[in-house]
DNA sequence: TATGAATGAGCTTTCATTCAT
DNA sequence: AATGAATGAAAGCTCATTCAT
């Protein structure tokens, strides 16, 4: 026993190191779960999803799924997660960054657009968020809310240091996250145009008319 | 319809009445479960709305339904049919007009703000339409390309009567579009905006970055 | 239709009868399946019963089960009501009848015999009420209380008109009610002897030491 | 395998003890399981309790059941057991005892009746033997059968020897063993009374009518 | 000895749809 | 035109049990 154990090497280097490796490996296959499931989720719908689906996209069976998830709501809970965690994360890049708040909407603008091109960003807007319980749902729209409260502080914020046009705010953010959010719906993954080029044309588009230019 | 109607009072010379008023009353009653339906499937989604829910809130029982609708999917086809109906009214009525590529434009969008604001139109864009089988959804999605036909149209129209300043016109399409169908995830009943206020400001704002005033 | 509606002659001497027939056939039914579900109950435990079994037994598919009952738990709810049934009946029946309280105690040891022979009854005091949601069970042990309220009322009664001798009421009561419980235990339905006569035997047997025969 | 051992320089002394004391600690583990076992049981029922609730409150995991225990069934027919054991003492204890049978049934009759106040007593009569394989149910049936016999053979003997009056012997047994079986689905732990003065009171109350006391 | 992961079997419940009436 | 009853299919979830480590 003692022999056989002293031949593998990291074992006595580092004896937490394969604690750390299983712990990897059940985030790495809860990764691969969530992946999955919001692909899934997006292609075919939420309810129209069942966990033998993604079970067996992942060669398990279904209630090896239960293992890493309490069930199917807490799944769709952290794909809007990780897709909140995209927007929040573009928001607060720019929140950080020196500029006029022209600048930094249309940074948000970019980021936004980029999160759009993802799955679980999709997920967002694509996925309805009335098939969670209530209290899922009220922290989903939390984090909703935090994005579009992100828009109209950096129009606000342009308005003031005058790179903005006065404008209705709330419905300008509005129209802003809706062009965006509405990428996630026609957006082809092989189109002819590539997500960067998309962020860059909306950051302008979306800005034109708003614009201080003079 | 006036004259049938007129002629109401004696059933028996006109033994085809009854038969009118049937097909009337069948066309109210299915008008009725449609929108029952649009609401409930905009309230809880088409999956999580039953048959049974539907018939409830009509007072029927769930068989009655069938002898108006063939299916469950019937009823949200038809629903998805008289969403686009209002949005091709819009399209029709502006194309029909007078006026530079700009004009018919913001009368488009007018147009198709204001569809949002109504049940038939927000279930063009809230109810996903992958819950259709294959033939149904080709129909849908060739309706809404229409619209986004007709939006790109009066773009390039715009631009090449000199109204609209040169563009990327699918992507502008697009963002317009999107920030238009936006409003039927936010829109309030009873918010501080009437869908008219909402849709005139739509119509300036979203125009404003291509409108050629020079 | 009128002519043939006209040789339908039940029909026209009273139109409520198909109606009722219906809603006999109905409660029929009902009927049938918690006799069946009570007698499964008894034999293999509640949770072990499946619905499958069930409808099985009555040449039905399971979701038939649900046109009668919301659910597993209603049909045990309500096989605990009919067993109520018998023993509060029981009761209500000594209660209503003259004698002392000797009398009456022993005619309520033979009615709660009785009951302890039939499926009902016996599903009383077999099938443990904690597979209940809370409310149900506090329905469910609220009966089981009035029936035990109604031996001590007895005993009291006897002890106080002087048929029965001065003892620990509380505890007398649980005595007699437990050795009757039992009988749905040890009761053999090809037994030696018949309910009637071992109901005769108790109401004896377990009043002898506490009767005042003096 | 004794070898081995003795190279582990504190062992040498005695070589026996480790091995006692791990089989005292697994068998202190596997008291510790079955009496979390059996007080689940009774709580919520054999069905409705998992293993790895039971594993929970031992702060293990429920695989690790398994190395006590082959599988569920085991755990409570180990149960089972030991109720048997606690009822099967009594039973030996008067029989070793001298005394008419009055005296011995009375014996008995206490020792049931303290049987019934502990966990593993009232696992015998409050969780279903149904949910046993026929052979595991085969096994308690007759241990139960035994004490039963335990109380006939006492009343037999009582009546043969004078202290107990001529009665059916059956029916007496089963509705002393009724009555005291009982106990275990009434008794709370803080009642007014304590379990010795049931056992006693008890005693006294389910022989007052045979005994032969002229 | 103990664990995390996985599985197979099974259960209750829901629902669109059909059919006799 | 409308209903009550019934069904087939499927879904989410639980759990005892096994196994590699």
């Amino acid at each position: 026993m003692t022999r056989s154990r002293s031949r593998k090497v990291p074992d006595i280097t580092s004896p937490w190191e394969p604690f750390e490796d299983r712990r990897r490996a059940r985030d790495i296959k809860r990764e691969a779960v969530l992946r999955v499931a919001v692909h899934l989720f997006l292609e075919q719908g939420y309810d129209r999803t069942s966990l033998n689906e993604v079970a067996e996209r992942l060669n398990i069976t279904k209630p090896a799924l239960y293992n890493y998830f309490a069930n199917k709501e807490e799944i769709l809970v952290e794909c809007y997660s990780l897709g909140q965690e995209l927007s929040e994360g573009a928001l607060t890049r720019m929140r950080e960054q020196d500029g006029d708040g022209l600048f930094r909407l249309r940074g948000l603008i970019r980021g936004h657009a980029l999160t759009m091109a993802q799955d679980f960003g999709q997920c967002l807007v694509r996925i309805d968020d009335r098939v969670l319980s209530p209290e899922a749902r009220r922290e989903v729209r939390a984090g909703k809310r935090l994005i579009d409260a992100g828009f109209r502080a950096f129009i606000s914020e342009g308005i003031a240091d005058g790179s903005i046009r006065p404008c209705d705010v709330k419905l300008t953010a509005f129209a802003i996250a809706g062009a965006l959010n509405w990428i996630g719906h026609w957006l082809q993954p092989d189109g002819d145009r590539s997500p960067e080029q998309i962020a860059d044309e909306m950051a302008l588009r979306l800005t034109e008319g708003i614009a201080n230019t003079a």
